[in-house]
DNA sequence: CGGCTAATTGACGGGACTCAAAACAAGTGG
DNA sequence: CCACTTGTTTTGAGTCCCGTCAATTAGCCG
């Protein structure tokens, strides 16, 4: 596992394998903000309120522009302007709409909006659209979420019981009943 | 009170007054994104997961933008572009570190660092850097950081009963010892 | 198989939410 | 000026959900 420290404006386009955007606090272990996978495309702040890193869950290829060279790319090619605040405002409604489910919704709400979310993303790569494959371990989900290791494993015991998933593995996950667990999500659609 | 839906992408300059940006769910009560105060820029994300509302706390002026209009604008005057970008990149740090805010951190710490980010922006506008007047209700204070108002009015009570703070009328509080206040807010900086 | 890490499950305590009521502030009309 | 109304803030009591600690089980790779 590998990480990137970002020391000033950067911008990473994920060509392949997921990753994840972690902020640092002072007690070690991170909140994630958001996980990436394959043609994401992200903004890295320069050194703010946080120390955030950029961190390959496995093996990932990444593109890692400069801003200030970017900067001058866009004077050649002004699309590049739009593609850019395109991601940088999708990017922040994607954090906002993560901002009101850490505020206000339960560990289930957020564990079935999770998963749900993980299978919209999944659906664009392969995905029979019922089983999906997670990159991410429980540990990862929780600090994604806000949660611990075990809410996050009781959530999963409990979606399970409910008969609204199924775990054939550690890492696989179907969705026996999304309709369902969409109901068990709350009122909003799917958090990223 | 009045309210501007929104139906596409915009841009607000908020020229005066504070407004607080919402976003709306199904119960009613909405979690409140950000407070905005004079000065500030804020950009609208066009419907997406969550209905947005701005709202107006008390009497202010806003410059709205249309986004195509806007980049209209742009091609004739690029520095507009840096600018947006800016203003963009600053809004989803401000909620990135907001977001770890909600995720990972104790009532205590919420409402300390609310207070201790309140001041910061208070401190450019006026202020003598101890005193400083909330513009908004302890519900809108809860709304913002994802707790009840009885909690947030038991935060108060608690930090009053520590010497930290003092409340001389409803809307103004004395930050009496903003070092034993950042070490309630934990070990992070405060966020907006 | 054996060893390791991840994941699950249980018991327990605490912090925040809920319900409920009182205290306080601010405006309205007599 | 006072009674009345309305809305905000505060405080209290009870409950539940989630975090913590601890132990067990399951999955994975050599």
């Amino acid at each position: 596992m590998s990480t990137l420290d970002i020391t000033c404006d950067h911008l990473v386009f994920v060509a392949s394998g997921p990753t994840k955007l972690v902020a640092l606090d002072a007690t070690g272990n991170g909140q994630i903000i958001a996980f990436q996978f394959s043609g994401d495309c992200l903004t890295l702040p320069r050194e703010g309120l946080h120390a955030y890193r950029l961190v390959a869950i496995r093996t990932a290829s990444l593109l890692v522009f400069d801003a200030k060279a970017l900067r001058a790319l866009e004077q050649r090619a002004p699309v590049l302007t739009e593609i850019l605040a395109q991601c940088s405002l999708a990017a922040l409604q994607r954090t906002r709409a993560n901002l009101v489910a850490m505020g206000r919704r339960s560990a289930t709400e957020r564990v079935a909006s999770f998963l749900l979310s993980m299978r919209e993303i999944e659906q664009v790569a392969q995905g029979d659209g019922r089983t999906l494959r997670l990159e991410m371990t429980r540990k990862e989900i929780a600090d994604c979420l806000g949660l611990t290791v075990e809410t996050v494993s009781r959530q999963f015991s409990k979606l399970r019981a409910l008969g609204l998933i199924a775990t054939p593995s550690r890492t696989q996950v179907c969705l026996s009943d999304p309709a369902q667990l969409a109901a068990q999500a709350g009122a909003f659609a799917p958090a990223a």
